[in-house]
DNA sequence: GTACATCTGTAATAAGTGCTACGGAATACA
DNA sequence: TGTATTCCGTAGCACTTATTACAGATGTAC
């Protein structure tokens, strides 16, 4: 009963993209745990069985989630790695992050610490999912961090390593700060503030 | 069939505290909804019904567990608040926030973002009690830096609610990074590197 | 010892969990 | 039109959820 690739026969009847945003967006707000079919039956708009032959079971669907809002709205990390000078880098990586984060029309924090902090042993696999995103977040901080050094922009005395793990400290803590229900004002001066200690 | 202040008859067989203490420490790895009652009954060694008749349902366990936490667990935050300075105040926010998280014999990270970030809609409750929490480490935070503003040690013209912001992203940033895996070394690193550049 | 109050363990409750079997409806291709 | 193939909706699966009823055990107070 495989599906999904049908040559002939009945096509879907409802849009794929749609329904996953829908998952995603329950996903992001309600953690892994926390989201049941039932629940996405009902946002999805979709029968069980639909969802099963679309998108596979529950964490399935889930990574689905995951690799979309990566996709569609975690971008402004990877953008902000991309700005030319290093200054433009760090200063990207917070005010996109604050923009992100109190963008209207999705919850007020991260999905990666919203999908699954503490969770039961079942859900450990999303939960590790999400860590794996954040350490991997680090990662390209890293090397451009790394670049900026070798290019000699950044100085070489600096341990990038840890330099990283500041800069990501400080932008989970504004998701966590967005997440306590701090306003957009509130986080833009709090990231002014880690800019200004940090000299830019 | 009240219980807990029975003046006659079968008195309780169990130690309630170290009860509590197991319940306490399952919540903070998995969380609220992570953790089923059949999960407490092992981990407590009780009985469904004698967890209910000494503590009651599932959210006032929760409710008596966070309170064993921040009486046990979480002073760290306040013993720092009572630094005669602020550069001791602040030090000591740091300081004991990597050494509580590196602490063996509990998970490496807060249990405000552990116990539950993103949930249904039935644990909300514990949710909202989470955020609680963390508002109030705020608040205390914002009480120390307004006093310390009035004996003239702390800059007036520095919003001492921004601040409050900057600190508390910091620190709940340590815990995620502690969550991620980051190693005590590492984290004291972070630490310090966030120290410095406050002028510390 | 007797009466009483409470606890303990078992077993059961109703509702919810993720997931699937099945029959019928709908479409593609010949 | 006929046939193959796929999808859709319902209804149900076995299991887990939090919670409680009940019966017997175990203690205190007299």
């Amino acid at each position: 009963m495989k599906t999904g690739a049908g040559k002939t026969g009945r096509p879907i009847s409802f849009d794929k993209d749609a329904a996953l945003e829908a998952a995603m967006l329950l996903f992001w707000e309600r953690g892994f745990e926390g989201t049941s079919m039932a629940d996405l039956t009902q946002a999805m708009g979709l029968n069980p069985s639909s969802i099963y032959a679309a998108f596979g079971d529950k964490h399935a669907l889930f990574q689905l989630a995951v690799k979309r809002y990566l996709a569609s709205r975690a971008q402004y990390a990877v953008k902000a790695l991309e700005e030319p000078t290093l200054e433009g880098v760090i200063r990207a990586l917070f005010d996109n992050t604050v923009a992100f984060l109190t963008t209207p029309g999705h919850p007020p924090t991260c999905m990666t610490l919203a999908g699954a902090m503490g969770c039961s042993v079942d859900a450990a696999p999303a939960r590790d999912l999400m860590t794996e995103i954040r350490r991997q977040n680090e990662v390209a901080i890293r090397e451009r961090l790394r670049r900026a050094q070798k290019s000699g922009e950044f100085a070489k005395d600096i341990n990038a390593d840890d330099f990283t793990r500041y800069l990501s400290l400080m932008l989970a803590g504004l998701s966590i700060q967005s997440a306590n229900g701090a306003t957009k004002a509130e986080l833009r001066r709090a990231a002014q503030m880690a800019l200004r200690h940090m000299g830019y």
